[in-house]
DNA sequence: GCAATAGTGTCTTTTAGACATTATGTG
DNA sequence: CACATAATGTCTAAAAGACACTATTGC
């Protein structure tokens, strides 16, 4: 019988890359209401890295799942509260970590809510949502710029493989792989929803969706392509602007 | 800083869920050429579920990446060598092995021959082939028989989750899971043209996909399909019976 | 010739996009 | 009223499916 005490292990970590858009539109210098896809970073605490920006993430404890692990450390270092995660990839190139032998498992989540990162809970305390801009420049290449406050960090990737940026570990690689995915769960499945309260207008369900995705669909035709996902409801959006939307919610299909 | 030696550490194991197609269709009891879905399993050599059958995998070793070690398992239990892989999900459930903590990274694979697999290269040696037929009893309920020369294994779910079945560890919900994103990946995604040596027809092309996806079209409209992948080349089928097929190969995009 | 597969063309249905038009709210 | 958003309808283009028809091979 194999005996696990004779073998070596790796630690064994959970990061998630999370992405969010605000519940609110940001208003834009041209009074144009404008909503974001934003990223999710924390700011390292200790070494390795020390100071530099990270993914959310922790080591996996005995007697939980990696799933739940990953769950924890975004409660803990950012308030997150178990969003929907997805598994991505896992990565193990040796040497990846200064610290010795660890592999990461990589999910990928869309939350609804901008939970705002506390920043005097418990020990991560520097979670920040990043605005996130994703530029095709070339058939080859691509850059990302991350933009907070204070701070901005730009990525290059060559074929799809980072070429320079500044974040920690291999962590501008998962967060590539984590967008194609990302586009991919919503064009292709249901992800979107994600990002839905039960209820919603279509044209709440629409930014989000051409932020994502990059595309564009006027109202009209967005509206008819996604009524084979959603049902209209009796309920009205009483609190908005103009003219009253209908209320919609998600088919059970 | 992280001491990695301060924490106890899990086991890391890769596991794989191979799926693949005969290149030579089987002549059923009608005549007609019948070419069937195979997921490749082993029989386990030792404790626990000692004789039962497993999938393919076994443990990350220091210096090489999980998708080594699942191509390295691979080549040794069943003389299958090195298919492309993608990731599938991490399965951590505490309990889930025996054996103790243990944390196994499942892959996806889908390989275009039937390496046969070798029954006395190594230690796994028991690599087997299973035809592998699913079936949708009701909305909620879902069955999938997997059969070799002389076992018949069924396995049952409901609601996607693995209710009864008769394979080791929780490699019964890893296939069902694996299955899912096997369809997904041959019907938004270019996964079928693994299958797929640089030059083919149509009609080779046909025959998987639909096995796979559980589709029928007309070889005309599944032709019109297609001819956005893959492209026309000067090249014959000259070994086949009937007419000659033009040879087809897949689009670079 | 006949059976079987390869390949083209035609018609229809479905889906997506462009865009006109009407409806209903606020200021 | 102007103006913005909501919702419906109309026309068109592209994709998918049904199916008729021709082409080429082996027997």
């Amino acid at each position: 019988m194999y005996q696990i005490e004779d073998y070596e292990r790796p630690s064994v970590a959970a990061d998630a890359v999370v992405f969010g858009i605000d519940t609110e539109p940001t208003a834009s210098s041209k009074g144009l209401q404008q909503r974001k896809l934003k990223l999710l970073l924390v700011r390292r605490g200790e070494e390795p890295f020390l100071h530099m920006f990270s993914l959310p993430g922790g080591f996996l404890r005995k007697n939980e799942t990696i799933q739940q692990a990953a769950w924890r450390e975004l409660r803990e270092e950012a308030g997150v509260n178990s969003p929907h995660i997805l598994p991505l990839d896992v990565y193990s190139a040796p040497g990846r970590d200064p610290r010795g032998w660890i592999v990461s498992c990589a999910f990928l989540a869309l939350t609804r809510t901008v939970v705002l990162a506390t920043d005097a809970l418990s020990d991560a305390v520097d979670a920040q949502w990043f605005e996130f801009d994703f530029q095709t420049l070339s058939s080859h290449e691509e850059q990302l710029t991350l933009s907070a406050s204070s701070i901005s960090i730009t990525l290059r990737y060559q074929d799809g493989k980072l070429s320079e940026g500044g974040l920690a570990f291999d962590h501008g690689q998962i967060i590539y792989d984590a967008f194609q995915k990302l586009r991919d769960e919503v064009m292709h499945h249901d992800l979107i929803f994600e990002l839905m309260p039960s209820l919603f207008a279509v044209s709440d369900l629409q930014q989000p969706y051409e932020i994502i995705t990059g595309t564009h669909t006027s109202p009209q035709n967005f509206r008819k392509k996604m009524l084979t996902k959603i049902e209209e409801t009796e309920l009205f959006n009483e609190a908005a602007a103009h003219r009253t939307a209908k209320l919609y919610r998600k088919k059970q299909q």
